[in-house]
DNA sequence: TATGAATGAGGGTTCATTCAT
DNA sequence: AATGAATGAACCCTCATTCAT
């Protein structure tokens, strides 16, 4: 009931919202105007006054929302007992999953957040600079369990992940790729996992080396 | 010598290229403005539009100079004969060099080109594409060579590699850090290729599924 | 009550329809400047581009009030019977009519488009040639009755009709006269018609050549 | 000897002024730059300012020999003998003379001076009064000579003839025609003067005139 | 004379934000 | 809550004019 009247109340605001995606995604947060917003969403122009104080606090929530889903499965992932693997996948499918039923959204952090120093207020920066720690902690769990190698920083390790998972949607983002089925998310999730973990050696060369190692 | 002249004779408009560079680093390319450029630059407004036909031009001569670099690397690695190693270490270095050398050259890259698909029209698309795929044609090369895995698809290692690279250099970028001295340079490099070719597996952990594998 | 209503919907539209009118004709399109129809208007500088989407937008609902008007007339004109003298008097009626009620827009129509190459656009100059022709078929149809001369081309004697007509009104503009009561205008009207239908030449005259022709 | 140093050092001098003619009929007065003129006049940019302390008073000395030219012929008329008839068509033939040898003066002058009260400064409005109102006194010596009909007022009769006049040349100017021949000249020029002088009515329905007149 | 780089005061336009209704 | 008219501070760009050489 509480979340019935909260639907009913927030009926606009989540309309701006969606809204702001969309046009966010079209034009850039610059270029994106106030007008094309209200328009999007059917309402009167000075109406997303009434739910948002101003465009910078529009697009916060855009970034919360976002932020907030990536720390709850953060903080899920920390708390439960999976091995790096499995966390780290369970990062890539966050991903994923969020680009096929929001890809408005996947897209926003991809151009807008995740290399755009423009838009790094400290507060959006210090979050970023949080999910970069979250990450880099458990590989350093993973390289503690010595799953993962120790001759390099852990954090070079997580830029290597999240440089790999990135450039991914990235590519499907400027494409306007969709992810077509379980199936593709899957064959996507594995090869970024699986190259990040065994590298882009081929296993004849891997026997070489194997031998030269010896 | 040579150069003295070009300095002469390209004073102002090198002047205005630099002071470019540091206002877009520092703003982005929207709200950086002609008038930060010229005071910058320590001239007059109009002289900007003197050299540059617009902003838009202006910014363009940057990525003109970023892309240039990268493509007659591009074109000096196709015709040599050096195997996929080392001619993916030689992309790796131009990104770093010129971190050194311009940073903010490399900045302006990956926040607003890099992902940007809003300042992206369809030349400047067309180039990224165009060094994606010389890119991918070199990885290729390496599968064909059974250098590389051949499991996955060209395109997914392409975007796995300049991936990593992308956010090692975006984290630089995030922090300011600058890279001190030749060794540092070395080591973030062979990071980034070691764990593309060979992966953030330890040994302990390749050794259990080489057992598994046999 | 219909005038009222419009009015009071179209207000500030109207406002700033009589200040550009008031601005162009003081200092004409080009100098006019869009702070100055504001402030004439008594409004804030953005709101002109509420109602028009630009200067030139503005500029263009100016001579389309001034074209709507004269090819209204045109066509009543066409449909009517009368003979090409009474047709030919309300042209002249209009021109004399619309410069007492709005001074304005006949100095513009005379000195921004009757003879400036300038400002034509194709579609304005399209009106422009529309106008003449439509005279021009009634000078021919005069013509044809045999209550014009036949002698001259009707594109010729178009011309002077309009030229002696255009040549009033401008006079009559450049000293800001304006035409006190309806004596007045007749004596004008009559004047232009007058001569153009009999000539200047003395009654005296005419009995010379009368007899000279005979 | 005087004139030939004088066309050694007025060379340039000269060359931009044609230059300033192009370029006005071109674009207008308003949007002619400088840069444009000193493009068409083969010389440098700041040259221009060496014969012509600014845009304004290039553009005067363009009015000028226009005006001087002008006002000799009055001059010379007002000295002569001839009746009326002579005269008038002297002035048509100085119309249509310097259209044949420079278009883009008459161009010039029917565009931004004849009809424009903008680029009216008074000292140039002065001057367009005076031919005014010395045609005015041709017409007016004709009223008294009884060749001109005297039921209307002399200024009248002028407009009504310069009207005629501009209107025509106006027409070849916004076709761009030339004067082919002159034939062509001679027949325009009778065309204009002949209506002007009996008016455009045809020979039966002057007839009828007559007879209603006795 | 001659060059063209250099200046800078506006100009038209945009658009986030406010406000009266 | 809802509307959209109203505001005005910037912004990019133009171009007449000046100036160093």
């Amino acid at each position: 009931m509480k979340k019935d009247v909260s639907c009913v109340k927030k009926g606009k605001e989540s309309a701006i919202f969606e809204a702001a995606l969309k046009a966010i995604k079209k034009k850039g947060y610059h270029k994106a105007r106030m007008s094309d917003i209200s328009k999007e969403a059917g309402i009167s122009y000075g109406l997303v006054y009434h739910y948002f104080k101003s465009k910078e606090d529009l697009f916060d929530a855009i970034l919360n929302r976002w932020w907030d889903g990536l720390f709850q499965l953060m903080a899920d992932i920390s708390n439960g007992e999976d091995n790096v693997h499995k966390k780290l996948m369970q990062i890539i499918y966050y991903f994923l999953d969020t680009y096929q039923t929001n890809p408005e959204l996947v897209n926003i952090f991809i151009t807008e957040i995740s290399r755009s120093t423009t838009n790094l207020t400290n507060t959006r920066l210090g979050l970023f600079k949080k999910f970069i720690s979250l990450v880099e902690a458990m590989i350093t769990d993973g390289q503690k369990e010595e799953i993962l190698r120790m001759d390099f920083k852990a954090r070079y390790l997580t830029y290597i992940f999240l440089g790999s998972l990135e450039t991914f949607i990235s590519a499907m983002v400027l494409v306007d790729q969709n992810i077509k089925g379980d199936k593709q998310k899957e064959r996507i999730a594995q090869s970024i996992f699986e190259v990040f973990l065994n590298g882009a050696k081929s296993q004849k060369e891997n026997k070489h080396s194997a031998v030269s190692n010896s």
